[in-house]
DNA sequence: ACGAAGCCCTGCAAGC
DNA sequence: TGCTTGCAGGGCTTCG
């Protein structure tokens, strides 16, 4: 499933393709995904420009002069640039076509992604307005952390995973971060001292931007903008590991459901 | 106001 | 083999 790495991969792959781009026309095969695709997307970017590609959270925003797209890739979304005349695939749902024979196709099996339209400043869509400060900011630190923290009795791991305290920390990195930071996801978030915040702070930005790096990880649905499959796991420590030897102390790789969650931590590492 | 649970959806894997 | 069941999961909505 897309997470933050994945989305930024994605944007950063179509950014090249679709700058100064006219778009031609939109197709919507199937307009039922979380929301339904509204009229005004293909009415309105219709023989507009695209002149930025920007992302909030795992929102990516392509920003024309009457208004702004909003795309969502859910679970099992991937965004990709094609011929705008390769014929469409099961779960390809809609097109953004451009003045260059390309297009913009988001495929989406589960179909938990999203497009929409804002016509007004799109950081008060309601969608955005609420969000938490990005992770990799500056505005996401140990105190803003930390003094939200106190007296919260919420699992660290749901609490690090809500997107309007901090955006973009989904439940593959939350494993991952709280592994590295050695604390344990169960543990209350009230309960844990400042200066383990540091390090889990620390360890949040580490991981998205390690996996930005290589290129964003992936599962099977994921594909990244210019078309090729993402690589993805092998630097994985404790999701999807269970049972396994932990990489640090050969302990058992623990799984439990939090919050409805696949969970995974080291039962010796983490405390 | 907060925390927990429910729900949306399809594909795949496991179990019978 | 072919069914059924369970699970995966982001994040908004609803319930308690």
């Amino acid at each position: 499933m897309p997470e933050l790495p994945e989305v930024e991969t994605t944007r950063a792959g179509i950014e090249p393709h679709v700058i100064g781009q006219r778009v031609s026309r939109v197709i919507v095969r199937n307009a039922q995904l979380r929301y339904p695709v509204p009229d005004a997307l293909a009415r309105q970017m219709s023989g507009q420009s695209i002149e930025a590609v920007s992302r909030r959270g795992k929102y990516l925003l392509l920003k024309t002069a009457p208004g702004t797209a909003m795309i969502h890739l859910g679970m099992s979304g991937s965004l990709r640039m094609v011929d705008a005349d390769l014929a469409p695939e099961k779960h390809d749902h809609v097109d953004i076509v451009l003045a260059s024979g390309k297009c913009l196709r988001l495929h989406d099996p589960r179909r938990f992604g999203s497009v929409l339209w804002e016509a007004g400043d799109v950081t008060q869509h309601k969608l955005l307005a609420s969000l938490g400060p990005e992770p990799l900011s500056d505005e996401f630190d140990l105190d803003y952390l930390f003094r939200d923290s106190r007296k919260k009795t919420q699992a660290v791991k749901l609490f690090v995973m809500d997107s309007h305290r901090v955006v973009g920390v989904g439940n593959i990195y939350a494993n991952e971060a709280l592994f590295m930071a050695g604390i344990r996801p169960t543990v209350p978030a009230g309960k844990i001292s400042r200066k383990r915040y540091q390090v889990l702070v620390r360890c949040i930005k580490q991981v998205l931007i390690a996996a930005i790096e290589q290129g964003g990880t992936t599962l099977k649905d994921f594909v990244d903008g210019s078309g090729k499959p993402g690589y993805f796991q092998q630097k994985l420590k404790v999701y999807g590991r269970a049972g396994e030897p932990c990489e640090a102390c050969g302990a058992a790789i623990k799984h439990i459901k939090l919050g409805q969650r696949a969970t995974y931590y080291c039962p010796s590492c983490q405390s």
